[in-house]
This record gives C-alpha cells, structure tokens and sequence, in this order.
RNA sequence: GCCGUUGUAGCUCAGUCGGUAGAGCGCGUCCUUGGUAAGGACGAGGUCACCAGUUCAAUCCUGGUCAACGGCUCCA
C-alpha cells in the first residue's frame, strides 16, 4: 500500500497511508481536535473531512474558530434546512441554497406558498433532524446517469442546473436516509456539529435572479457556530430595529411619507427641516470653500435635452413619462448632469479657467418600481449634492484628490470613522460595452488609484464594475452598528462632454474636450439622513440636534425666569425651547429625554435666584447648576466645533 | 412589476366565529406648584385604508384598488 505525504499548517510533516481523510489526520494529532473539525482545507481547497486524500497534500483542519469553515457551516444547514422542508411538503422542488453573510437561504418550487406556520413546522423538524446526528455524505455521479436519477426524482430545476455546470462525473451529497442534492460541496460531518441556528423569514425569488424566470418561495435563515453567536446577531436585527429610520422619524416626528401625495415622496417636518437645513448649509459652504461655484437648474426641461444626454435612450425606464405642453415634451429631470453642462457650454473656456466646477444641491426625480421604496433610503424624488467638474487631463488627479479629501472631510464630519473605497474599471474593452477611448479610461483609472495613494487610502479595485461611460470610486461608510452604506462616488464620464461637444481652448491654441467628473458625496440628502439618523439613534449631535436645549421650569413662579433663559439662549443662536406646561419636571425631563434633547435644562427656584441653569445632559446625567453664561459659552463651543458629546 | 404579510383613534395595539368598536400613550379641561425618566380626575376623538359584491345587516365574508412591511430585481 502507497503512501502520501502530509505537511500540517506548522510545518510539520507525516507519512500516511493512502486512503487517509482529513478526518484520520485529525484524529492522529488529538482527538479533541477531530471532535471540532468541521471541514478541511487541503492544497487550498476546501475538502470533506472524511474525503481520502489523493496525492500529497498541505491539510489544514478547519473548525469553528475557523471563518471559512462557517461558510460551509451554513451551506450544511442550507441542506438540513431542505431535508425539512421535503419531509414536511414532499411536492417540493429544489431550487438554490447557498449561504450568505449572515446564514443562508433555500429556494423552493411549491404550488403553495410557505405560511408563517410553516416557518416554525420547518424549523423544529430541522432540529428534529440535526438531533439524529444524520451525515452528510459525498458522491460521485456520472452525469449522463446523474441526470436521468435527477429526471426520476422530479427535480427540475436540479436537472437544468446539472445540464449547466456539473461536472462529469459531479457529486451529490445525501444527508439522512432520504435527503440527497446536487451539490459541489463540502459539508460539515453531520448534523451534531450545527448548533445555532433560526429561520428568519419567507419571500419570493426568482429563479436565478431573473423576473422572467418563475417565482420561488425563498426561505432565509440566520446560522452561527454557538447560540451566543446567533443571540448576539439577532440582538443585532432587535437594535438596528430601534435605529430604524422610519421608526425614529416618526418618534421624533422629523418626517413623512403620506398616501395623498404618493409613495417615495418625502415630507421634511419643522424638526427633520432644521437637520436637513444643517446638512445642506454646512454642504454648501463647503463647495464654496473648496472652489466649487454654486448654481440652479430647472426641474423640467425639454425632453430634446434628454434625448442629445442620452437618457431619453437608455435610462428611460427610469424618468418619469414627459409632459407634453403646447410647445414641446418636458421631462422631469432624473439627473442633473445635463442642466450643470448647458452651463458649462454657454460660455467658451479657456484652459486658464479649468477646472470649471459646478455644485448643487438638485433635486431630481427617478421612477422606481412599485415594491422598491423603502423609507428615506429608496425613494422617487430625492436631491443630490451633485457636482460636475471640467478639467484637463493634467488637472484630473488634483481633482480627483480634492473630491476624496471632500468625501472623507464629509464623513468625518458627521460622525463617521470608518469607510472603504472601491474602484470600479472596465474590462480592458473586451466587450465593447464601455464607451470612450482606451486612454481615456487608463488615464481616469491611473488618477483614480493615484489619488487614493496621495491621500493613503486603500482601495478595492473592482474589475468590469464601472458604468458605461467611465471609471468610479464609491466609499462605503461603516455606522455605529457596524452596518455598510454606499455614500460618496465620483465618477469619469467620456460620453456626456461628447454628446455635448464640449470643449475649451488649450495653450495650443487649439479646441480640445475637456473631462468630465460626476460626484456626489452625500449621495441623496435624503438617504443620508436616513443614515444619519440610525447612526446616531435619533441622537443628533448638537449642531444637528432640532432642539439643543429644552428649559424646564420646576413650576410656575420660574416661568418668567425660563423665557429669560430661553431667549439669551436664542440670541445666542441655540435652538432652545421652554417646556411651560403645568407638569411635574420628571415628565418634562422624561419628554425631552425621549425627544434625545442634548441639553436639558431644569429651572428652580434657586436657579432663578442666582442666575443659573441646572444643567442635565441626555447620556452624561445631571451635571449640576452654573451660571447661565457659563452655560452659553459651553454649548455654543459645542454646536461651533460639531462634536458629538 | 412580482411573491408573501399587513392596514382598527394622532401613536402603539387589542377586538368583533357578521348586529357600526376598546386599551395605553398623546390631546383638551380642571385639581395639583411638584427638584432630575410617567401626580390625579374628567372629557373629546374612529364613515375599522378605499371601491364594489354577498347579506335583513359588513370593520369582520368575497373580489378589486391603494399603501406599508419582508424579499426578488434595480439603484442615490
């Protein structure tokens, strides 16, 4: 009998027989070890435990301290999830189930639709199962055989994704004496090793992600290594719950969507104008500041505009249908690009005035699908802080630097650390589906990765990710729940400046096309409040904050006192609000903790006699009387440096 | 757009196996003048999302419409 050679992740080297798994090799270097493997790595790949070696191989044990291993971890209970599901409604068919970041989910063909019912049914026979300590077995098929098995089983969907992409011979895993799919594998050993695990819900799917395809009854499940794991994540569901937009917003009374007037349409309230007002301000100033000149274009133009852009072309699906008046089509305006280059093309540029960059904050109006809304983040009327930047190609890495440096300073500015960047280029022009010239687009690209290197951020670069008509760099911000939103892009666009026939004059004398940057850093105002709002809780800093400070008198006599307070705070730009209602301070205070007011300011007797204010902060507590101007000069430094106490 | 779930007072919800509804909070009035997260009493407030149908009778049953929610697809 032939041996194979094993070398372990320390080096370490071991003769075994032929026909050793993963599992004996385990089981050589400590018993305990074999107890918690869950899957193994060999050559770099991931393997069965069980599964004979083949040749000499690198082995690496994988178990639960292991994060590829939870990937598989999941995969198993995707089929423990499915053996449940035929046990209880064996007219099932066989879609998809492959795990995602939090779990997996199974894709199902059933003339009736899962019930909520039926949720708990699957889940306690999944456990029913994982308690038989069933094993999930390997085998190989020939494909002709494999396919007329499939044929037998009624498995349609089995049946094509073998004609697509199986192997010949594939392998199968069995799971019990019933279970078996299609499957590349691997699999944990058996059902013992999955411990924590909940489904979460139903929805529809198409089948492999297209509507033309048939709808599937999808079932999503959340699956973790430990029950502590799985508690801390669907505490996690339960907090990001507590920060939700739609909740806060309508608890802090900051904003609406009404039936009347339409879905996807937003109504900022007195409070969510007074943030929307700070983030839009401080956003303007900041163009104006960084050389950025500030203009205004319509909401409905021509729809001739739209055809010359383009977009009456190829984004039509998107734009709300024109209007037709007597002289001509109006469209909605989906984008702002087009108006920002009417400007730019109304006067002729020398190269002495590039870069030219437009800013504003333009509203724009986007049809989206019925079905697709979703509170302030999906919506169909929404403004960008939208800018567009003409320049040489000798100015573009500048630019490109200036716009990062912009989206990082934005970030930073309200209260986030954290963010990732990613470069989306094109495929090298193999497919012909991008537009502009190769230099162009290596040009762009080139600036692009310098640019994150000048400013020492690292970015992800995305092969055949760009749009059409250029290259783009998103950051993604991480929140205070560790959740990822896609917020800043900046984008190269090679088609416009040509529809357009932009131009300005060089040092040559001559005409030639300036680029083009798109970039938004906010993305929407509305998304990212909507951001905002769950990244603070509803708890604004006080710069942001629509109430900074709530005066509460103790009773009536300090009612006087209070307006006082109320309006020195005024005078000195606080947002402050007396709360005079014949109501015990416990309630008032219990009512601005509640509405997250910073400050809150308890006004009795003895404040009122020696000109102080008991200060209350909403996280730091009761903080004791001062003096009123003492008081001023602390939040007023606070609101100016926009820190976040 | 598609699949599923849901729509009852300003908010959060209960309820009616068909006989036009209830709680808490909020709101109003009054009592209470109370020192760091809910003082008390009384009261007002609902065409039970909308439109049809079945029925002696519909908030409840049936059909449709609209919207919201969880997804699919797409995106700022």
């Amino acid at each position: 009998m032939s041996s194979l050679q094993v070398t372990l992740p320390d080096g370490s080297v071991r003769q075994v027989p032929s026909g050793t798994s993963a599992f004996d090799v385990a089981q050589s270097i400590s018993p305990r070890l074999a107890d918690a493997a869950l899957v193994a790595k060999v050559n770099g790949r991931l393997y069965d435990l069980k599964r004979p070696l083949e040749e000499d191989s690198a082995v690496q044990i994988l178990t639960p301290k292991d994060e590829e291993a939870l990937e598989v971890y999941r995969h198993s209970t995707a089929h423990l999830c499915a053996a449940a599901v035929l046990e209880l409604f064996p007219e099932t068919k066989l879609g998809i189930g492959p795990p995602i970041e939090t779990g997996f989910y199974y894709d199902f063909d059933r003339p009736e639709p899962f019930t909520p019912q039926d949720l708990e049914k699957i889940e306690a026979k999944m456990w029913e199962l994982q308690a038989k300590n069933l094993t999930f077995e390997r085998q190989l098929i020939g494909k002709a055989a494999g396919l007329e098995k499939y044929r037998a089983m009624d498995e349609p969907m089995k049946v094509q994704l073998i004609e697509e992409k199986a192997d010949d011979p594939f392998t199968e895993y069995t799971l019990g004496p019933q279970f078996i799919d299609f499957c590349r594998g691997p699999h944990v050993p058996d059902t013992s090793k999955i411990k924590a695990f909940k489904l979460l819900s139903i929805a529809g799917a198409y089948w492999k992600g297209d509507e033309k395809n048939k709808q599937l009854q999808r079932i999503y499940g959340t699956v973790w290594f430990t029950k502590k794991d799985l508690d801390e994540y669907l505490n996690k569901l339960e907090e990001a719950k507590k920060r939700d937009h739609r909740k806060i917003g309508k608890e802090l009374d900051l904003f609406s969507i009404q039936e009347l007037a339409g879905p996807g349409l937003i109504f900022f309230h007195p409070k969510g104008g007074i943030i929307r007002k700070q983030l839009e301000d401080w956003m303007r100033d900041a163009y104006l500041k960084r050389g950025y000149s500030l203009v205004y274009t319509p909401h409905v133009m021509r729809r001739d505009l739209w055809k010359t852009s383009g977009h009456a072309n190829f984004y039509s699906e998107n734009m709300f249908t024109p209007m037709e008046l007597d002289d001509a089509e109006y469209q909605l305006k989906p984008m702002n690009c087009p108006g920002h280059i009417l400007i730019y093309a109304d006067g002729q540029h020398s190269y002495r005035d590039l870069p030219v960059r437009l800013g504003e904050l333009g509203t724009v109006y986007r049809y989206e699908r019925s079905g697709t809304m979703h509170g302030l983040l999906r919506v169909r009327g929404f403004t960008q802080d939208d800018a567009h930047i003409f320049c040489t190609p000798e100015q573009i890495e500048d630019e490109i630097v200036n716009c990062l440096d912009f989206a990082i300073d934005t970030l930073k500015t309200f209260g986030f650390s954290e963010y990732k960047a990613e470069i989306s280029t094109w495929d090298g022009g193999a497919s012909g589906k991008y537009d502009g010239e190769p230099d162009k687009w290596e040009l762009a690209e080139g600036a692009l990765r310098k640019a994150c290197d000048r400013l020492g951020i690292k970015a992800t670069v995305i092969p055949d990710e760009a749009a059409f008509y250029g290259p783009k760099i998103d950051m993604k911000l991480v929140d205070a729940i560790g959740r990822l939103w896609q917020l800043s892009t900046v984008q190269f666009d090679f088609t416009l400046p040509r529809r357009f026939e932009l131009e300005y004059i060089a040092e040559d004398g001559k005409k030639h096309r300036p680029l083009m940057v798109h970039r938004a850093l906010f993305g929407s105002v509305e998304r990212f409040f909507g951001i905002l709002v769950e990244h603070y809780a509803g708890a604004f800093p006080a710069w942001l904050a629509p109430v900074q400070a709530a005066v509460l008198p103790i009773t009536d006599k300090q009612q006087q006192y209070a307006e006082h307070v109320t309006h020195v705070l005024k005078a000195a730009g606080v947002r402050a609000v007396v709360d005079g209602r014949n109501e015990k301070v416990n309630l008032k205070i219990r009512d601005a903790q509640l509405q997250k007011v910073p400050y809150m300011l308890v006004i009795g007797g003895r404040e009122a006699e020696a000109g102080k204010v008991a200060v209350r902060h909403r996280k730091r507590g009761d903080l004791g009387p001062i003096p009123l101007d003492e008081f001023v000069a602390i939040i007023t430094a606070e609101i100016a440096a926009k820190s976040d106490n």
